[in-house]
DNA sequence: GTCTATATTGAGATAGAC
DNA sequence: GTCTATCTCAATATAGAC
């Protein structure tokens, strides 16, 4: 009951976490409550800065009934990680290689770009872990790097074939990563240099994801 | 005295923080230790996780000398950013027009890069303000926005005259400063992915800077 | 300017009744 | 499962002697 306004620059999906086999129907559903506000407070809050009353607030709980659902501040921290990261794997996979450059690294730029645009929260949770040195989420990272190592591999391909410019695969991966990353990291700092009042709006996602299209691909000198 | 071991990471300017006119060499000299020390903790640890004890310690001083030399937690982080601010709009400042986008926007990125390597403690700080919305940087911003708007008009006239592809002026700054500030920001992922041992080294660094400049430029269609 | 000691607040987490 | 009350600890900041 007692649903919180909605602030700024919330995510609006209520995914279930992992973790809820067993449990009953109301159990799932107040564990996505309690993921959801983690999301928004770590985010803004960063680690350290999140208490567990703002968690327990958003969620619409008592700080006592937010901690006999979770072990610890911590271990849900790295509950929500987890999360992001299974789904940086999906989102940010190749489909066949025998499609080509262009198609295949279009569809990734766009899921990146929809993802930035849909769950800014939840890049930014990643980056701030990222930029402290990835203390929590290290020992998760090793299925990431597997799969970006083949991403790189299929892309030195493409390069052999003359699909593609020749450069270093894995940093034309983050290229692409930086620019797709920074709109919804600094989503903020773009907002306020384009002064755009329609931030969001259908029509400038689009915008948005065709000129970084074009630049990535351009840059990446696929043909 | 008793000066602390470096940590990985660490930046090594002990440039002299502003407002220490008046004052005298010594209490100058501690205050660049203090800022030097918060840069550490505060990107690391942003600004909630930082405490002033961690800071004190690495600055080699006692919490209570530390409250000395500071009025507040929150002043001295809002000192380091102003800081920042104030080289960020050197660094990304725009040489002569005349020279054309390869030589402008060429140097700009590899001062840009160059400020990557060398202080990636502040970039971190600076993308983690960003990332929570500025709360405390909000209101220093408006000069950076003005230089970034002449930057984009200038970029227009460029692509006008045909020496660049068209496309939007200011999102090729965003793109520009998304893959610079990558190579800070997720220095430690990238450290990861590329499994490089010559990590920080100054053949590595060259490398870099001439695939992203090489990326960046085909990415604008800069002619 | 520097030290020891401390005031004060806030937060994570738990106890135990219901 | 949820509530009130509370334990415990850490952190910012200051007091006051030297």
């Amino acid at each position: 009951m007692s649903a919180r306004p909605a602030s700024i620059n919330e995510e609006s999906d209520a995914e279930a976490p992992t973790a809820t086999r067993g449990r009953s129907r109301k159990y799932t559903q107040v564990l996505g409550l309690i993921n959801q506000a983690a999301i928004e407070v770590f985010a803004s809050e960063g680690l350290a800065g999140a208490s567990t009353q703002a968690i327990a607030d958003k969620a619409g709980l008592s700080k006592a009934q937010l901690h006999y659902y979770i072990d610890s501040k911590e271990a849900l921290y790295r509950q929500v990680l987890q999360d992001i990261l299974t789904d940086w794997i999906v989102v940010f996979g190749f489909s066949d290689e025998a499609f080509g450059p262009r198609k295949v690294l279009g569809d990734l730029i766009r899921r990146k770009m929809m993802f930035s645009f849909e769950h800014p929260l939840r890049s930014r949770i990643f980056t701030a872990e990222m930029m402290r040195g990835a203390p929590v989420i290290n020992n998760m990272m090793e299925t990431s790097k597997q799969r970006t190592d083949q991403a790189a591999a299929v892309i030195q391909n493409w390069m052999n074939q003359g699909l593609m410019d020749k450069a270093d695969p894995m940093l034309v991966l983050f290229h692409i990563w930086a620019v797709t990353q920074f709109y919804a990291d600094h989503a903020t700092q773009a907002a306020y240099y384009r002064d755009t009042a329609q931030q969001g709006e259908e029509k400038d996602r689009r915008y948005l994801i065709e000129q970084v299209t074009e630049f990535l691909l351009k840059g990446a000198g696929v043909r």
